[in-house]
DNA sequence: GATGAATGAGAGTTCATTCAT
DNA sequence: TATGAATGAACTCTCATTCAT
């Protein structure tokens, strides 16, 4: 339809324009230019900057949340668990590499500012992760010294910083590569860097 | 000296508005009143905008460097470099909070739009870690089957997360919250969070 | 019939959104969403927003007119006459209170600007009421030193404020305190404030 | 001095403005331009449009407050003082004739929208123009049987109804013309219309 | 060294109006 | 008749930077 048409190609622009300039930098205009419409019409369908921005945000977000909650309900191994959130990330960087730039980039960090809405955001995410170490652990696989909190630090800080080098990089992922970054997070993670 | 008095003022107070407001929002007024100075002074020392943040920045890099570089030639045992490593930013956290603010926030942020200076800075720290990655592996310690680049990415996203949440979550730090936030990096990260 | 019906219904609605917001602030969008009509047949019906306030602006000062010419015209006592004008405002303010809030707020204040067309509004006015105040000088019942046109300007004047301060303290008007006003305004024209 | 001189020569273009235009379509740049100064000067000195208008408006009120509590307070006769208010209008007129188009224009007017202040701005004129009615009515001039607020309604009406005509046809008010308005007013106002 | 008046490019946003359906 | 997507000129306001004193 030629409505949804438009507001996808919005979308789309915005997703590329703010992974290449940042939130701030980002010009209507220059979403406009670039989906190939005028800039009032980005107002008529999203009413301002911000809501654009926090369109694209939350999807990422409740997608996010939906494979979290996915991987904390299923019946499948622990480590298959881990293994899953970690190739969520990864294929994200794959199939929609704006989004997660945007991610790494704009929502991590500005985080700082928006403290209420963006901490909250992070918080929920990392307590879905901390459950699903709390089972880890209840299953015996997990060492219990550690809390469960910490443990999710340590494996999201991973992953992002894996996604971020991407990112800054503009490195392409192949299937190998990936497979690589998956060993050698699960590897550190699971049975440590120390040799036997 | 006068002179140094007022630079450092203008300095301590562009630390703090760029923590508070991010580099995009912040406003030279902004720091200028905070320093209690005209905002032509901040003109007359510092030659623009940019050229305070990235003073502020570099000055963050050069220390950083500094730091690794020590750990790198000490012969000092290879774990006790690691702990040093995380006490680094921890240290900075408890004692210059604006610093590790703007460094989480803004720094490898900005990192994505200002590719070139910005990506080369962390491939410089990510260099030395991995210097010292690789050391560790030469002693037998760390298992060889990894990259000490991956090593290396896994190590620092855990310190970074860590700092990440206190500054968004503005947690102080104890002295007790710290021993524990080293034990959980290097438990995991050398020994692995599986049950033995 | 289903047009006249519409068109009615955008017209109330736009007396009581130019009453709300003035002509510079009332947008086509909100007439047309308190009408409950699209936007398009806004301007299907009315060429232009300014088309649409004139259509307003110019029944009310035809009916001031008619009301006036009526009065002019009419063998009735010239007492009666002016109480009949000040009862047109009053019910007026009664019956169609946005049209009166319109007139007093919007068309005399944009007359300065619309000089032109306004200007010639307000003289027709003045002029239907000098007629009726020079017959009150023909009949011995005005006193002659004093031009018409003046007495016009007080007569006008009393009722415009009275209007006004109704409009601006949104108050409802009781059949007492009509009778009061229109007391209070007769006993001062016609008699003066001071004692005998 | 530099800095006085460009304020009110902002300041003086922006009463033209505002005059010629009204607040809704003046343009800053348009004051700017006049003032012969970049708006952000404008802005420099005052904040935003509103404020720069609230600004002359504010003058506007305390000067008329101030006359109007001189003549309250002033031991001089009760007739006096009620030429002395006219006068203030009609030299306001001569001396400083986009104030009190503005005045007349857009404060009066514009007060609906702006109800809480402007309202209470008016109800604090009002006020002080009663207890000079009051006092009127006390020292036996004035009849007892119309309250203090009607009389103030009818004779301010007059008032503002004799500058609002100057305004729209822009006339010039010779000594002549203010000397017979002032008559007509305090002809009616104290004695009637009606013949002796 | 120190001030802050002055500048103006640039960005977000609004909204009357048009027009294809 | 009726809709609302689409346009873009116009406007307010911001703020880094310059420069005379």
């Amino acid at each position: 339809m030629a409505k949804t048409d438009k507001q996808e190609m919005i979308i789309d622009a915005a997703l590329e324009v703010f992974r290449q300039k940042g939130y701030a930098n980002a010009r209507m205009a220059d979403i406009a230019r670039r989906a190939n419409v005028s800039y009032g019409l980005v107002y008529h369908y999203f009413g301002s900057k911000e809501v654009l921005f926090d369109l694209i945000v939350e999807k990422w977000w409740s997608e996010l949340y939906a494979m979290m909650n996915r991987e904390k309900e299923s019946n499948g191994v622990f480590r298959e668990k881990l293994i899953h959130i970690i190739q969520f990330f990864l294929d994200t960087y794959v199939q929609r590499p704006n989004l997660i730039s945007i991610f790494v980039s704009e929502v991590c960090r500005s985080s700082v500012y928006h403290t209420q809405e963006g901490l909250s955001r992070f918080l929920k995410f990392f307590s879905l992760c901390e459950d699903i170490m709390l089972e880890g652990q209840k299953q015996g696989i997990l060492k219990k010294d550690i809390p469960p909190r910490h443990l999710t630090y340590i494996f999201y800080g991973a992953i992002e910083t894996f996604i971020s080098v991407m990112v800054l990089g503009k490195e392409p992922l192949t299937k190998k590569r990936q497979e690589r970054a998956v060993n050698a997070i699960m590897g550190v993670f699971m049975d440590g860097a120390k040799t036997a």
